[in-house]
DNA sequence: AGCATTTTTGACCAATCAGTCAAAAATTGA
DNA sequence: TCAATTTTTGACTGATTGGTCAAAAATGCT
């Protein structure tokens, strides 16, 4: 269980046209279903049959669109840690920080919010040291940091908010921003709920944005 | 793996006196290295076999002290579990609420520091949503955040802090400070390390506290 | 020393599960 | 219609692993 390299290259390419229709559907059900009994098995604890049977196919047919657990579990990593990446991208230089970080906090939360599976996939990796994905990460979200840690800083010089370590301003709004999909049902319970709702999640917004946003100095004291 | 009841109830109790020498040495020794493994591998993923071995100890040896790898599981989360929670006691109302909160931000980061093991065993069970300690965690932790929550409101009330959910106040901090631990690789890449070191948890502990303070308005705007 | 109790382990079993394979069924294209 | 191709699956296999058991080894006690 060390995975690593270009995953494409691993991925099973038997095709030579474009995916047929059949194919199209059957690999959306199965990364779908793959998604969800990951997220609540880990790795290990996924069960193909289990994943087969809830995408509606048998299991070596599963095995026929996917040649390998392995191979499936890092298409659905890729899958997430891409949707993932996407908001952090859209903070630039020409934003007001208070702006682009209210915006950022509530994109996360939302997606905590309605996919609560993948961020959980990506959790569960993540706690095990990223052994199917770390080189990936390294490759494409250390980069990105770099670049939005620059941009913060150039905020912090021109006195748009507090002089905060950048790297762990992100490592904080992540953590909080996903402990609602992750960690939901201890969330759940403490609030003495079964299952915590879009008001849950819209609160969730409204505190992070208050106390980054104020605590980082990106607006005044209220 | 629905585990939930009484926890001590179902820990093999074969014992008439006290624990032996070699019982406590032993009984120490498996739950140390259970705790490591289940925290790099998760539930499924552990082999009993590697506890054993990395404990020192055989197979059937360890489930001579431990009846089943359930068992011996559900004995590391209530040890991690209580752990988790005496900071938290800690904080009583005729504290200043910027003091209490600085002590137990820095105890929680301080804690995933040398404990991060422990945090990813439980950061795991609540990934999974708290299957074998659910309801436990209902019975424990939710009447001492309700209590906690009470306090903060009493706070507010005093105008020592902002009008802030405690409850979600609570989960960011959690999250927060947790983090460091759970998804320590994730930071080690983004900040181009192998490995976190004490001055980043340091720095980690100072931002946290800082964003916190002022953005609940417990101090005032610096 | 010698008996009782505790501790330790090799050998084994049964269940689970990823992955194979050959053949059947469905689909496509002329 | 009918042959070629793609899709589907039942039946297996081999490896892993949680747990058992009987017997051996170590320890404690008088």
């Amino acid at each position: 269980m060390e995975g690593q390299e270009l995953i494409r290259a691993q991925i099973s390419k038997r095709r030579q046209g474009p995916p047929t229709r059949i194919q199209r559907i059957n690999e959306a059900r199965i990364l779908e279903a793959a998604e969800e009994i990951f997220a609540l098995n880990g790795y290990s604890g996924a069960v193909l049959e289990r994943i087969a049977e809830r995408a509606g196919i048998s299991k070596p047919n599963l095995l026929y669109y996917f040649k390998s657990k392995k191979i499936l579990y890092q298409e659905v990593l890729e899958h997430t840690v891409e949707t993932w990446l996407v908001p952090l991208e859209e903070i630039e230089e020409s934003d007001e920080p208070a702006e682009a970080f209210e915006r950022y906090i509530r994109i996360k939360v939302e997606y905590s919010r309605t996919h609560p599976f993948a961020s959980k996939v990506w959790a569960n990796e993540l706690i095990h040291g990223a052994p199917h994905i770390g080189r990936y990460l390294k490759r494409r979200l250390q980069p990105l940091i770099d670049e939005k840690a620059r941009i913060i800083e150039h905020w912090i010089k021109q006195g748009k908010m507090d002089p905060i370590d950048p790297y762990h301003l992100f490592f904080i709004i992540w953590a909080a921003t996903q402990t609602y999909a992750d960690f939901g049902e201890q969330a759940a319970i403490v609030k003495g709920k079964k299952q915590l709702t879009k008001a849950d999640f819209d609160t969730a917004a409204d505190t992070i944005t208050a106390i980054v946003l104020k605590g980082t100095g990106m607006v005044g004291a209220g």
